[in-house]
DNA sequence: TGTACATCAGTGAACGCGCGTTCACTGATGTAC
DNA sequence: TGTACATCAGTGAACGCGCGTTCACTGATGTAC
């Protein structure tokens, strides 16, 4: 943030993303224009599409860094960790550190409210998981890495990160569906399920 | 398929669905516009919007066929058998079984063509995996009526299916990513894959 | 400190595009008698 | 077997819509001297 024309720029940047979430998360990504949105925030719709790629490029800025965070979190474990140790470390660390992550963009609270928009609306929860299995493949081989074993001939660094992903979309899905919204519910449901995920595999659970 | 009048528009539906199949596995999907489809069976663009909800309808029509397929497989795997394994069961007799599931709609390898279209287009990949939630869902609750468990309550049935679909994901990447396009090399990955998702999940892979 | 020029964020208006919808209609097929 | 009417798949043309693009432009900010 350099220059005064730098930091315009980013103060235009910053009220078009939180007017695009605002809307969103109130009256819905569907009904929601890009005109509205730049009118919002009272600039030319072109200004808009300075700034992002489109609709769904904003709708998904704060994921982004986010992302950015958790990745960085894995690559920054200890190599004697396990693999599903590791990004079970950095995910529940991500947690913690969220407000730090995203609140020189946004509220957290707006941070929130969009997650639980993107997982109920069928546009939103596609393309979010559609950019899940891309940062899926970005950890796989970071994991891979650290193992010292092919990304594409042995199959355990893809398998590892598909299951934990999967484990981390039940816990989105049953924190949106419930009733605690809060940031520890989240964090909490996250590694309750990491640990029930083992036992869930095996057998038969009537003879639990 | 009683009357003649039915038979008729089921046969017009057929040929839209091909050409359509067709059309997105050559030209691609995004550059496969409905008029083209419509054109291409010698029909107006209204008669295709009487057969398909939309574009995205027809490019899954077949996977609805299989997914209903799968679905049935579970419900019907012996209750004995534990969760993981029932889901193994129905997905390699599955695979099995697709000639008969697909053949009355398209020819399968056009089947397979779409479904690695599905695969490398970015909008297509999303609904897919949108839809493969859906579809998840359907089968967490047959598990946990199988197993006498609460579905809104035990977490593992949700974890279990998740995981069996995180590995199926890898699977159906692995396959259109490689170079042996035939239905014996995708039935032999996913078992391949099912056997190996234990061993990645535990400890650290170099020790092996 | 001032001047002359370069850069570049934002403007505004127009447009292309394809999806999906609407409408009143035609004509083949189905049914009742 | 024939007639009169009902049903309904398909027609064709027009339209609304919002996303994203294009263009030549303005004016504030930055930089060189």
């Amino acid at each position: 943030m350099e220059t005064l024309r730098e930091r315009k720029k980013q103060r235009t940047r910053e009220s078009l993303l939180r007017a695009a979430l605002e809307l969103f998360t109130t009256h819905g990504y569907e009904h929601t224009t890009v005109d509205e949105i730049a009118a919002a925030v009272d600039v030319s719709q072109r200004t808009f599409f300075r700034h992002f790629a489109g609709k769904e490029d904003a709708a998904f800025a704060v994921q982004d860094m986010t992302e950015r965070h958790f990745l960085a979190a894995v690559r920054a474990r200890p190599a004697h960790e396990a693999p599903m140790e590791a990004l079970r470390q950095a995910v529940l660390e991500g947690w913690d550190a969220i407000r730090q992550t995203v609140e020189s963009a946004v509220p957290v609270e707006l941070y929130l409210r969009m997650y639980r928009t993107i997982e109920s609306t069928p546009a939103l929860l596609a393309a979010h998981l559609r950019r899940s299995v891309a940062v899926e493949e970005t950890i796989a081989r970071v994991l891979a890495e650290r193992e010292g074993v092919d990304v594409d001939t042995d199959p355990r660094p893809r398998l590892a990160v598909a299951v934990f992903g999967g484990v981390i979309r039940v816990t989105e899905r049953q924190w949106c569906t419930g009733e605690d919204f809060s940031l520890e519910s989240i964090r909490q449901l996250t590694a309750s399920y990491l640990d029930q995920v083992g036992p869930a595999l095996t057998g038969n659970w009537r003879v639990k």
